[in-house]
DNA sequence: GATCCTATCATTAGACT
DNA sequence: AAGTCTAATGATAGGAT
């Protein structure tokens, strides 16, 4: 795929290794995507690199959220926010009486900002906690099951054996 | 990508659309077992057709689980199954104090044949019903923080328009 | 529905920043 | 670690079977 062709075989090279993962994750997830938007299919994608780290790319549910992480991203971005000007010189004014009395205009803003930033990170971490139990029950799972299997392969062995015995007899 | 480029949206032409599944389909898990091999990590790669089939790739311990059944239905396939021709023709003989004493070598082989099936649709519906569940969690878990998101907006627009109602006093 | 063909678009290895 | 560049390989849309 470049300028020299390459075997799939382990990286050897650690650093190759770091930025082919990171390149081909990202290429992988936008793949994920497309073939989710174009056909109309579910995807969910569970990379875990070497070292145990988990990325994840899922179309439907999952989605949802980090469309709403990146949309809070881009409405109100922390870097690019500032209050409008005529909020920050005016609202000098407390009403006393309120329920929000404590509060001028400009920290109303400040709130409105403090509390999306919470609400993302109440979002990001409730999904981080979600999607690690639901891997650990999976792998659970699948855990028994593949055991089940394998012991029912083997009761499957000795009745083979067993009739295999009966048949030279 | 191709003779022409086309935009990421879904493809209304169900033909078109399907072949374009199948192929993408295809590339992705290739793609997918290329970043598992070369950057040593684990992925599992879960794709729900429109239809609600479901494809599967894995490089771990989903992995196992669909190579027992890959492997099964290769090595004991239904269509393709028959009972050696010699034990079909002889054990006649039932040995009747053995534990398995009232199965002959045949009902054996048979019995081998129907546990390999239960076994299968022990293990495909387990997964299945694993992955629903974890797909249902998810969504519901997701559910609830969504609202808490919306509802929390909801409170921000409400002082933000305390706020301007300040300003114009 | 899967597979082949092929002109064209997309990805990417390696080097550099 | 993450982005840019570029030559070269890989993927694929549309069409045919």
């Amino acid at each position: 795929m470049t300028k020299h062709k390459i075997e799939i075989k382990k990286i050897e090279n650690i650093a190759a290794r770091q930025v082919a993962f990171s390149k081909r994750r990202r290429s992988l997830f936008k793949k994920a995507g497309e073939l989710s938007t174009l056909c109309d299919a579910e995807v969910a994608l569970l990379v875990f690199s070497a070292t145990g780290k988990l990325f994840q790319h899922s179309s439907s549910s999952v989605e949802q959220v980090v469309e709403m992480h990146k949309n809070m991203h881009s409405s109100i971005d922390k870097s690019s926010y500032h209050p409008p000007m005529e909020l920050q010189m005016r609202n000098e004014v407390a009403d006393k009486t309120h329920e929000l009395r404590q509060l001028n205009g400009e920290e109303l803003q400040e709130l409105k900002f403090q509390e999306l930033m919470k609400l993302e990170e109440r979002l990001l971490k409730g999904l981080t906690r979600v999607l690690k139990a639901k891997d650990e029950r999976m792998a659970n799972d699948i855990t028994v099951l593949a055991k089940k299997g394998v012991d029912l392969m083997q009761e499957n062995k000795k009745l083979l054996q067993i009739a295999d015995e009966k048949e030279q007899a």
